[in-house]
DNA sequence: ATAAAGTATCACGTAACGTGAGAGTCAACA
DNA sequence: TGTTGACTCTCACGTTACGTGATACTTTAT
């Protein structure tokens, strides 16, 4: 079950630099190590890592590879679909350059004219059609923000904080079933405000009332939420409606 | 016809930057510069350019493929054919990438059943099939000496050996249907020798003859010396073992 | 019990550019 | 003719994703 570092270098076809590398920049941190150190990985890990090298296979820096699978939306099923997507997209554009190898050969014998456009067809480098769509998906300006900032953190901080949220939404999902106005829900949402203020930006009424209703309008959010409770991005936006109003006055 | 570093870029969809390094590492100096050093490239310049960027695509970092297109025994056909080969085995590799994303997304929905080693299949960074016979054709042990001191060479020391070597191979040309133990013969091999040994390493006249040898063997050099003449490189051989023997005893 | 193989952490090196900074050049328009 | 804006040049330092030892400890195999 639990690999070693060469294991897994030899497993996947990388080096154990790489692993190491990947740990330092807190890309793929193994779930265990021996007391001695030795890194020990798991079969989620060794999932993480196909991740990992589905996006680098994209092209996609490490950077915004962490970026993306740490971001609180981020949906393994979707990100596989629109892999996918990618993936075919890379090779449409190698076709291309196959065909631009087969025009320049029979350019050179002379059989055919070749304009200097066509001499480099299938090379477009900078721009891949669904980064753009990534970005949107994943790397939008809010989440990155968070991501930022619990980027930052150290591992024990990271780990306090996702219980603590984990908490929080926990005890909304067991809530979701009654009204949003109820004593409960409306303290379980005061300290879900606080919890935000506390950890995020500061986040006015409006600005939170507003978050609410992205949980519903941004199928990112309510995906994730939901993972707590079949319609709690529901509940949420209007526990959190109802709690901006009834606070402004 | 000539074009500046811009045109060229947008062109092909690389930056200035790019080129400029190009030019600083010498894989792609330009033809013609402006007076106020401006450069200006020509259409074989974007040819090379072509070249250089089918071999990046196949992931030849660019101290090899300096080395590859600088190589005495290049032939851009015999490259082209080859790179579509390996464009052609690199497409294979990512339609296994696909098949094992399309696998994994069943996977996740509990349809199928999946080995850790298939969770990686495709993903064969270091093994390319063909670079072996890249190497084989373009980047043996004595090419690459010999590439070595070309490339440390200025680059008109480069064009002046390249003009003494044209003058040496036009000279042999014209009397490749002669006897190659003529006396004009001889004295032509004799300043090949000569010039072989105070360009290169030191040839012993066995060395000699032995290389006379690979150039009917092997076809990397029969081609490139056929080109001043056909028959030439049989004829080299003849002379160059005639040369030895006569000069050993 | 001793060698061989594996692992850990520095720490410096490398490849292929990106990214300004500062200064000169060129085409076009007022 | 002067000026502006788009290009160009050459430093020169920064960055990404590791490679490559060096040195020391740990585990496995005989």
């Amino acid at each position: 079950m639990a690999m070693t570092v060469k294991e897994v270098a030899d497993l996947v076809g990388i080096s154990v630099r790489t692993l190491h590398y990947y740990d330092e920049i807190g890309l793929l941190t193994p779930d265990e190590t021996t007391k001695s150190g030795y890194r020990l990985y798991s079969d989620d890990n060794l999932e993480m890592l196909q991740q990992i090298l589905f996006f680098k296979e994209l092209g996609f820096p490490l950077k915004k590879i962490k970026e993306i699978i740490n971001s609180p939306s981020f949906d393994r099923h979707e990100a596989l679909v629109l892999q996918r997507k990618m993936l075919l997209e890379k090779r449409r554009r190698l076709d291309k350059v196959i065909a631009t190898i087969d025009k320049t050969i029979q350019h050179m014998k002379g059989e055919i004219q070749m304009t200097n456009k066509e001499k480099f067809e299938g090379f477009d480098f900078s721009h891949n059609p669904y980064e753009q769509e990534a970005r949107e998906r994943w790397g939008d300006e809010a989440v990155d923000k968070a991501n930022a900032k619990i980027g930052s953190m150290s591992k024990d901080e990271q780990e306090a904080m996702a219980k603590a949220m984990n908490s929080i939404y926990q005890k909304l999902a067991a809530l979701r079933n009654g009204s949003p106005e109820s004593e409960e829900a409306q303290a379980a949402i005061k300290e879900w405000y606080d919890f935000l203020n506390n950890n995020f930006g500061n986040y006015s009424l409006e600005a939170f009332k507003g978050l609410g209703q992205m949980y519903v309008d941004d199928e990112r959010f309510t995906k994730n939420i939901d993972q707590f409770g079949e319609g709690l991005a529901k509940f949420m936006r209007d526990a959190m409606a109802v709690f901006a109003d009834k606070n402004k006055k």
